[in-house]
DNA sequence: ATCTATTCATAATC
DNA sequence: TGATTATGAATAGAT
């Protein structure tokens, strides 16, 4: 039942660290051996058990020698040239991670901005007077984009409109619109592709202080 | 989307050999990144590239060499001890794997029995006539075992009924049973702990001919 | 390269 | 220890 995410570092625990160890040991070897058969390709794998003393080898004894011996044969340039691996392996990782980070802190910008623009509608179309100038771009930014939005959304409507009058047949936007409030009575706001529900707000309104730093103003 | 599971053999499309490499030899050099770091352990790794013409190392070129001279000066004897390793890794995963059938086996064949129980029941409580006498065994067994778990069940109502009698609160087992048919209108069993739903039969009638040799019987 | 449905690995627990 | 199970992680297939 894996409760957290299990961060990346030393085991303390004498029992726990062992209990992981022989668990990813058999993983790592499975892994491995499916590489192997998977893709028709050698390789060998060293792994020195602090509780055995002996290191736990793959493959088995010819396998091993073999894969040692083809390496050991390569000249020492080809030998080296893939040394660095470790070092531009977790460079990729954490190029990957800050990668993943700015999208996400761009994601949550542009949400702490649509939170304060519905607070703001909420509020009687008026953003709060304390608002920094950062926030208050972006704010704009956003309102300019809803706006263009619902223009957009506004014209291929037109368009569908009379495509249909044309036709002859009932316009279901139409009927929509006359057919009154839906069966939720919360208020909502079909902008672009997405259906926005107006969330409802708590105490927490430190809008958007956090993440100044990634304005969403281009 | 992954489609089925994945069959442990030689991938022949080249493509297809070159991306599921590629992915799982970077899965592998993180999950050995992962075991060293977690278990504060020393490990290396030589897979061989058949697109790149050098080998993938893990760790790093200090990292390598120090692991491989680490081995290199152990005893022979020592060396060797583990050297059968791939092999036990093997027997171990054929005998677990062996395990994990018979009990699928097992599960299908009481499966295949009971379906044959409803389907006799449905057909006015007679078996087919042309059961062998494995199947007829075991469905023999089936019934006295749903037969013992109804008298134990009706044994517990008894006991609860009375109880709640003598409390002089309303049963809800009565209640439940004169509030008539449910809004399912489907026959079910409630026998032991489960649910049973009398399934639909259709043209397959092959009843246990296949798993025979996985007899219920004790 | 990116995405997503699915299988796989495994941390916590018994 | 070994089994179970809920959840995180890896990845096959498709784009």
């Amino acid at each position: 039942m894996t409760r957290k995410k299990v961060k990346l570092a030393y085991i303390t625990n004498d029992t726990a660290r062992k209990a992981t160890f022989n668990k990813r040991k058999k993983g790592l070897l499975k892994k491995l051996n499916e590489l192997t058969t998977l893709c028709g390709i050698e390789a060998c794998a060293i792994i020195f058990n602090p509780f055995n003393s002996q290191p736990d080898l793959w493959p088995s004894a010819l396998g091993l020698q073999r894969v040692l011996s083809k390496f050991k044969s390569l000249p020492e340039m080809e030998q080296c040239k893939k040394m660095v691996n470790q070092e531009t392996y977790l460079c990729d990782r954490i190029a990957k991670a800050t990668d993943q980070l700015k999208k996400l802190q761009r994601e949550n910008r542009e949400k702490e901005i649509a939170r304060l623009m519905f607070q703001s509608l909420a509020a009687g179309g008026t953003p709060p007077p304390d608002l920094n100038v950062i926030d208050l771009n972006d704010l704009g930014w956003l309102v300019d984009q809803k706006v263009a939005d619902v223009g957009k959304r506004m014209e291929l409507l037109r368009v569908n409109q009379s495509m249909r009058a044309a036709t002859r047949e009932p316009s279901w936007f139409m009927e929509m619109m006359s057919r009154g409030v839906d069966d939720e009575d919360q208020m909502k706001f079909n902008i672009g592709d997405d259906v926005i529900q107006l969330p409802s707000f708590g105490e927490d309104d430190n809008h958007g202080a956090f993440w100044s730093n990634n304005t969403l103003f281009p």
